[in-house]
DNA sequence: CTTCGTGCAAAGTTTTTGCATATGA
DNA sequence: TCATATGCAAAAACTTTGCACGAAG
């Protein structure tokens, strides 16, 4: 995504353009995964030196509703906010032994909604189980 | 789900049976939902005045490992996890004005996955949109 | 007995807020 | 202009930890 289609993406939604707002869009792009609100402050400080993780929380909430980006709680700890930036629309695999997140390619699960009243924006499916590694590890550990 | 079964529950997970995990599984039971950490703390206290809320934290994570439950991040504040105490499996509608979330009967979706080498234990969709109610108010508001 | 769970208090992390200033439209 | 975004510092909110004691199997 080039810098004229992100403006246009913050003006379809109306938000003000600013340095931090566009800087920080383009990190997400560019970090691609599950990113914390510090991590990318840190990796933020780097182009603009004075930005405060305030400005980072509050752009990422901004973010998220408007769509741009979607929270998961990490599946380490409680209490910390993972943000995903993949940008594709795709699924996740969680699992409960090593606790990583997998990103799950959005063709590889295919829904089906019904009896909805709302109007859905996007959708993402989470699914919790062993990932292959630890399946296979499984019988080994007690 | 009576005594008996929940024993048994946490016998085969090989969980020890204490008072505390007993009334705090009871009690998710009960108020079914999305709850709080610290209000479920303050629901066990009438039961079990001396309980700490480190206990309700290391039960929680013991009971969501177990796949007794399930944490989800609050649409409202990052950093806060919420638990889903609805044993049945179930999808979640999240709206992005009022920030509530509704529970989806699990018949109202129909998922496919393919392709996945692990195993998953359970799966929930996670769907983001304008609920009813702000869908109608929407043209009103700015 | 022996291992595991609990309570307490304290520390640690992560996130939000208020306010003055700066900036974008 | 003037409403909104930012930075700063401080507070708040939430969660985890260490340790000594108590309880479960």
């Amino acid at each position: 995504m080039n810098r004229q289609e992100i403006l246009n993406k913050f003006k379809e939604k109306g938000l003000r353009v600013t340095p931090q707002r566009l800087t920080l869009f383009m990190k997400l792009a560019e970090m691609k995964g599950h990113i914390k609100a510090e991590d990318l402050y840190n990796a933020l400080k780097e182009e603009i030196p004075s930005i405060s993780i305030s400005t980072v929380y509050r752009t990422l909430k901004e973010f998220e509703s408007k769509g741009f980006i979607y929270s998961l709680p990490s599946s380490t700890d409680y209490g910390l906010t993972v943000f995903d930036t993949n940008l594709e629309p795709h699924h996740h695999f969680i699992c409960l032994r090593c606790e990583k997140i997998y990103d799950v390619p959005e063709e590889y699960v295919e829904i089906k909604v019904k009896n909805i009243q709302g109007s859905i924006q996007y959708e993402t499916v989470i699914m919790k189980g062993l990932c292959e590694s630890c399946k296979n590890k499984k019988k080994k550990v007690s």
